[in-house]
DNA sequence: CGTGTTATTGACCAACATCAAACTTAGTGG
DNA sequence: CCACTAAGTTTGATGTTGGTCAATAACACG
């Protein structure tokens, strides 16, 4: 499997995917912000790993549970997301194949958001027992654990930034930006163009926008020759320009050198 | 010093600030959110720390530095912001006396934003090696520290769905109920009213508004008998009410029962 | 007292939301 | 393969929130 795909892998051949190709993932992306050794790669394939398969728009973890394992994302698009009293609904971030979206559940008993998948997905639960023993007795993994949550938390704070200070057509163009830098990085652009199966009221969620303008800001990106977005896939047509439309600085992202674009 | 003032105590009697006192600080923050033991308190108080006295609006730590210690605020009000490309500022998040506002740099290198003082403050500093050695030594530290990290996460998330999802009059409620909450887990709320040394400039910063918004916004707020704000104090008029505009829910917070409201 | 900062006001404007309808697409069952 | 349906996208018309600009008022401080 050279190219991933992160909605398609699910309908691969699955007797490819063995159990250490699994935690291959896990390792790769710990990888992306630490830099792990040859034992500690080792170790993290160790890992208890209880696998299930679920189809698209379930919740994994909701709001107000206590859990006991960490889900891995092994394939498919996940959120984290919050629902208001008047049902509004604010995204508040998206996990690729690789992350581990509810790290935090091992430090922070109750869960202040709810966890889903977009698309069909396979995830991973790991006991958060193990990954504190194991954490525990090998310090390097417990800090490239740790490195993921505050890479994480790094996120949210651009994403304040991004709904606090930019308008509506930057705003899209910096989670273009932050998607496309993402999901380079994991090896998941083909012909510079991301597949993510998001309709526009999901973007509408994730940016603080209404669907109407998610359309129009849409529309404008395309007309001006930055990106092509036609359903579920989004071309980026003009890299450069996308940058400068965002004020895009990918540092945030704390990937190691050779990561990102 | 039984009722502590964010500004104030700078101005008070320094004698009586020894350095355990300011180590009491660090204790009884980090007691707010993870249970700690005398052992741990005792622990805790043998951090080197360097003390410093910094005059308002002085910078701490910069976007793009590479810190080898770790901030504690022991007086005065400090952020955490970026500044954008045009000029503009998003604060990021606010900072009490007991707080360690850049703990994250203890894994992840480079500042993404930067830090700095609003009032007169004094700040601690203890080195990255410090808190390692001790973490690591003993986990129960490493696990109270890693939680106030993922706790500041939890309120980074409660900003995203504030700023994207919630009116402005919402936005400022929540915001001041956040506030009171924290300020009152620390003893720093002295008849229903809060010291917040902030302007109407900052308070749009936080929460992506205009300046003359925050105006008619907090107008509109004294007018409905919510809160009384008058320069430098607010007073909290009818928290019920308050909270019911902001759809305020104190969960995020993740504090242990018996602190907070 | 000045002088600089902050708060307040009014007039006007722009960005974005809302509403409602039409259109497109993908999927489903006959 | 087609008709039917549901979900998503697009459009237009209109409304509102909140931004911008500019001037004035109120403080705060040396």
């Amino acid at each position: 499997v050279t190219t991933l795909s992160i909605s398609d892998s699910i309908s691969e051949n699955h007797e490819r995917l063995s159990i250490s190709e699994n935690h291959a993932r896990l390792v790769r992306r710990l990888d992306m912000s630490t830099e792990l050794n040859e034992n500690d790669k080792e170790l993290l394939s160790t890992l208890p790993l209880r696998v299930s398969r679920l189809p698209p728009h379930s919740e994994i973890v909701r709001e107000g549970d206590h859990p006991h394992d960490s889900v891995l994302v092994l394939d498919g698009l996940v959120s984290r997301y919050r629902m208001l009293g008047d049902g509004t609904r604010q995204i508040l971030s998206l996990h690729f194949p690789g992350d581990l979206p509810d790290l935090q559940s091992l430090y922070i008993e109750r869960m202040d958001h709810s966890l889903s998948t977009f698309t069909a997905a396979r995830v991973g639960y790991i006991p958060h027992e193990a990954l504190r023993e194991l954490s525990a007795r090998e310090p390097r993994i417990g800090r490239a654990l740790m490195t993921h949550c505050l890479a994480d938390a790094a996120i949210f704070r651009e994403w304040i930034v991004n709904l606090g200070r930019r308008p509506a057509i930057a705003r899209m163009a910096h989670l273009f930006c932050e998607l496309y830098v993402r999901l380079k990085a994991l090896d998941l652009i083909t012909a510079d163009s991301m597949e993510l199966p998001l309709t526009q009221t999901d973007l509408a969620d994730a940016l603080g926008l209404s669907t109407v303008h998610v359309n129009r800001v849409l529309q404008a990106l395309r007309h001006d020759g930055v990106i092509y977005s036609d359903g579920r896939r989004h071309r980026v047509v003009d890299w450069e320009r996308l940058k400068l439309v965002a004020g895009f600085d990918q540092r945030y992202l704390h990937m190691r050198n050779g990561f990102g674009i």
